[in-house]
RNA sequence: GCCCUCGUAGCUCAGUGGAUAGAGCAUCCCCCUCCUAAGGGGAGGGUCACACGUUCGAUUCGUGUCGAGGGCACCA
């Protein structure tokens, strides 16, 4: 409809100005009584044209070519033109859902390009916080966007393995295996105090065997056996993380460690390319990057005097494997605490001067959580000490509620999260409020004792009220919420539709009934809210939310 | 000190270079003989942090100030 209007205003303005620049823009009144769509066209040719806009306005619509499609157009305020479509053509947004199901609001802008999205990309030192929750949910649901829009994603999940947080938690362990009590002197300055390193001692004394994803570690239980307690540690920790995720119904498609790019022998190749392309200096006993080169603040060591390599060289490292392995387009979903290291990735990838885009990758950064009970800030749990655990999370208040609460707000503001609210069983609470909408519906489409898939090709002639041509201007608009949400990575704003969409359905049940005498009339309504239900379902998916039949 | 993000109703948050800035909660008033009241309708509530610019038009774009959070190591 979009694309008929723009060629219907294109025909119209190309009478008026020979030649000229302008684009169309359209965009749907906030108010219904200013129509369906509206331009702004008039308003914009004022000032080459040095004409009142309202009477350009009134030269378009003259040109303006007829259309079955538009029942009114008008001239209002400083110089809008508004188009009110005909009850058919905004009536035949019902059966295209109908007949397009689960595909509806699908479309295939992505053209099957790869794009991997990586996120939650925890360290092994722990199980997930709230943070990381965050950061699945926003991840996860971009990676469904992306393939909505026609895209092949994959999802993949980096863990630091390899670095001072790990031997960090190796002293950690040990020190429980030992003993040393958590307050203790003895205990590891900077060490990991959480219970959950007491249950990891426990394990590897009593020689247990963990499974995480793809390795098998059984405990040695020799407590002077450092090397045996790290490689225990951290598949424990993977494990736990595996747990996590599967509670909040994630699924990786790819898992990458970064003790494999040592071991592989990338991070000394990627060193060695970046030595190669001249891009590198030595000074101090160090080897330093003159990232200044590609607009960093200042040079980064690659290679300290100890000899080791600072944390940003694997992450090069990781980058440039991945653009190897094809991903023209890579996501990189993390906490906003991450984003110093966006300019040093990026800058080392450009040195090493293999053609890979300036602006690559792209990244979507999440800010932090603040998860309120009663009115006050929860800070601790008992299992991870110094942080709430998302699977404290998903226990209270259910993997549904978290994921939309977490989804649901765009990742560069801060965000509370109120318990008390994801488990409210009440209006207040948006999740159960748009999952109603979806139930309430299956109750009364169970209740009709007709054939379902005759509603595809009923007579949707009888829609006509207010309540359903709002209806059907929102079912309308998804395709369009799709496709922007990807194209801006902002999950959020499928949230925000599935919300509004709840709301028109909730409306139009108290205003109407649907189960009534005249066949015609009940038809068209039981139609028009299945193809709602089909919208709900779909972007419910989105968010990887549940739609019930029942609640 | 420098860099990044944010600042919109009492609270939690949407939103937009354009028409009277929205929703939910909270407050107040209404609506089940009726397909799920986990619902609906209505009222009140705003200097879109502040200032100055750009623009026909700024809450939106730019600069500065203030406030919140985060980042600024041969830590990760």
């Amino acid at each position: 409809m979009k694309t008929h209007l723009t060629e219907l205003l294109t025909t119209a303005a190309k009478t008026i100005v020979s030649d000229a620049e302008f684009h169309i823009q359209l965009e749907r009144p906030k108010s219904a009584e200013h129509g369906d769509f509206a331009t702004n066209l008039a308003l914009m040719l004022a000032k080459p044209l040095k004409q009142n806009p309202r009477a350009i306005a009134t030269q378009i619509i003259a040109a303006l070519p007829a259309s079955e499609y538009i029942a009114k157009t008008e001239i209002a305020g400083a110089g809008f033109i508004n188009f009110f479509l005909s009850a058919q053509s905004k009536q035949k947004v019902v059966s295209e859902i109908l007949s397009a199901g689960v595909n509806y609001g699908r479309n295939t802008s992505g053209q099957q390009q790869k794009v991997q999205v990586e996120f939650v990309s925890a360290n092994p030192t722990g199980p997930l916080h709230v943070g990381h929750g965050r950061g699945a949910a926003v991840g996860d649901c971009l990676a469904r966007l992306l393939d909505a829009n026609g895209w092949d994603v994959t999802r993949e999940f980096y863990y630091n393995d390899a670095g001072a947080q790990i031997d960090n938690l190796t002293l950690s362990v040990l020190a429980r295996c030992k003993g040393i009590a958590t307050d203790d002197a003895c205990f590891p300055e900077n060490g990991y105090r959480g219970e959950y390193i007491a249950d990891i001692a426990q394990a590897f004394l009593n020689k247990e065997t963990v499974t995480a994803d793809d390795m098998q570690v059984t405990a040695s239980g020799d407590v002077n056996d450092a090397e045996s307690v790290r490689t225990f540690a951290v598949a424990y920790l993977r494990h736990e993380q595996d747990l996590d995720l599967k509670a909040f119904q994630i699924k990786f498609d790819v898992f990458s460690l970064e003790s494999a790019l040592y071991k592989e022998g990338k991070v000394a190749q990627t060193v060695q390319a970046l030595i190669n392309s001249g891009h590198t200096y030595e000074q101090d006993d160090a080897l330093w990057l003159k990232s200044t080169d590609f607009g960093d603040d200042k040079d980064r060591v690659m290679r300290k005097t100890d000899g080791g390599y600072t944390y940003f060289v694997p992450d090069v490292a990781y980058h440039l494997d991945k653009w190897q392995r094809g991903f023209s387009r890579v996501i990189n979903e993390q906490g906003a605490d991450h984003h110093s290291t966006i300019t040093r990735v990026r800058a080392g990838l450009q040195a090493l001067d293999m053609g890979i885009p300036q602006g690559w990758p792209d990244y979507v950064l999440h800010q932090m959580v603040t998860v309120m009970r009663g009115g006050e800030e929860v800070k601790l749990s008992k299992r991870a000490g110094s942080y709430v655990t998302l699977r404290d999370l998903i226990d209270e208040v259910g993997c549904d509620a978290t994921r939309y609460f977490l989804a649901a707000r765009r990742a560069d503001s801060q965000l509370v999260f109120d318990i008390d609210l994801a488990r409210a069983q009440t209006n207040d609470n948006p999740v159960y409020y748009i999952q109603y909408a979806h139930a309430r519906i299956c109750s009364v489409l169970n209740q009709w004792s007709g054939n379902a898939a005759l509603l595809a090709n009923v007579d949707l002639t009888p829609l006509v009220q207010t309540h359903e041509a709002a209806l059907m201007q929102r079912l309308n608009e998804y395709p369009e919420v799709v496709a922007d949400a990807a194209t801006e990575l902002a999950p959020h704003t499928v949230a925000n539709y599935l919300k509004d969409l709840a709301s028109d359905l909730h409306s139009y049940y108290n205003e109407y009934k649907f189960l009534i005498d005249d066949e015609a009339v009940k038809l068209a309504r039981l139609s028009l809210i299945s193809a709602t239900q089909q919208v709900l379902k779909n972007g419910l998916n989105l968010l990887g939310v549940s739609a019930p039949e029942k609640m």
